[in-house]
DNA sequence: GTCTATAGCTGGATAGAC
DNA sequence: GTCTATCCAGCTATAGAC
């Protein structure tokens, strides 16, 4: 592997371990077993390191919602595929989650991508949705019921992670399963009578 | 004012600014208009000092939230009441909402704390929950789906203004009121259609 | 209680050889 | 591309006078 996908790997690892702020360069350039002068070779300074753990992400994301939102099995069953997929991905990269404020209001280009990639997630939900009252899947709703409850899903989904974390409770299949059983509630709440089993 | 409580008052000020990674003692001290060192004679450390902070957060907020609680006008008023006044209260000390993980994970005193508060404003508005249900304000509902509706309740207070800062949006009335629409939207899947205006 | 002065350390970042 | 060596800034925390 190339050194600086390397550097980005250990990194990673080390920020969801410790936290941005634990983690020192010095830190990643022992665990990547490389010296600190060869990492400066590769990145100008550690925001850059985050920020390029960020763009990959951001990358991996949007790549892995469309393939979940393309698919159409049963609404129901999607959305849940789909609260499963997101808390995969925000554990992944659970550091970002964790320190989101400050990393997205510390560094521009950072805030200006993550506004990009939430816009275009509450478009795609939007339209998830709007489709779904179309078919008659859920019941009918104004555009304002619409984007309360495409919101609520999304904000949910963002900050469930987090939420279990900071509740001390472990982030294992059963917090999971206790976040999906929310969404469920929220989707309840908006199906059509006609789709109820 | 004591010297200890102006510390304080001013690190909160400055946390809530620039968050407590960037802010130094030095800078407290400063700001204070006292020394370094009188800074030292008076709290042991900086991590003192957030501790502090959060006690004393901690006191405020119960406070606050027994009497929001224990106020009874309309159910959906008193819900908007307390979305509101809990907003404020996180405003007043958003960068322990900000750094929520961190804080939380990182100081074993202050995550016992933030536990017990936790489970109290859960078990608050959980009996809440079970009062309007009895009451016949709220459609009568199994435990499971009042647990879910008080802990959506919940998690939307208590992200939502941590939700608008990352997605750009400013904190101010309108950003409050679109979180108000989102709980509203909450309240209205579980009213009772004999209660509906 | 408050000050000045400073020790002691850590971590970000660079220079220059190989 | 990678290393070693090192500079420098900035921060925490303490010592000791007043």
């Amino acid at each position: 592997m190339k050194t600086k996908d390397e550097i980005i790997r250990v990194a990673l690892k080390l920020f969801n371990r410790r936290g941005t702020r634990r983690v020192t360069t010095n830190h990643i350039a022992a665990e990547a077993s490389i010296s600190p002068g060869n990492l400066y070779y590769h990145f100008r300074n550690k925001e850059a390191i985050i920020r390029d753990i960020f763009v990959r992400m951001d990358e991996t994301g949007r790549g892995m919602f469309a393939a979940i939102f393309s698919k159409s099995p049963d609404p129901a069953e999607r959305m849940e595929a789909a609260f499963r997929s997101i808390q995969a991905f925000n554990r992944r990269f659970i550091f970002f989650k964790r320190e989101l404020p400050a990393l997205v209001m510390g560094d521009p280009k950072v805030k200006k991508l993550y506004l990009a990639s939430h816009r275009a997630h509450l478009a795609m939900i939007g339209s998830l949705v709007d489709e779904s009252v179309e078919s008659g899947y859920l019941k009918p709703m104004d555009g304002s019921e619409r984007r309360a409850f495409a919101e609520l899903s999304w904000f949910l989904a963002l900050y469930w992670i987090n939420y279990l974390e900071v509740s001390g409770e472990p982030i294992d299949d059963r917090g999971i399963q206790r976040g999906i059983a929310l969404s469920r509630f929220l989707l309840e709440a908006v199906r059509s009578p006609s789709s109820r089993g």
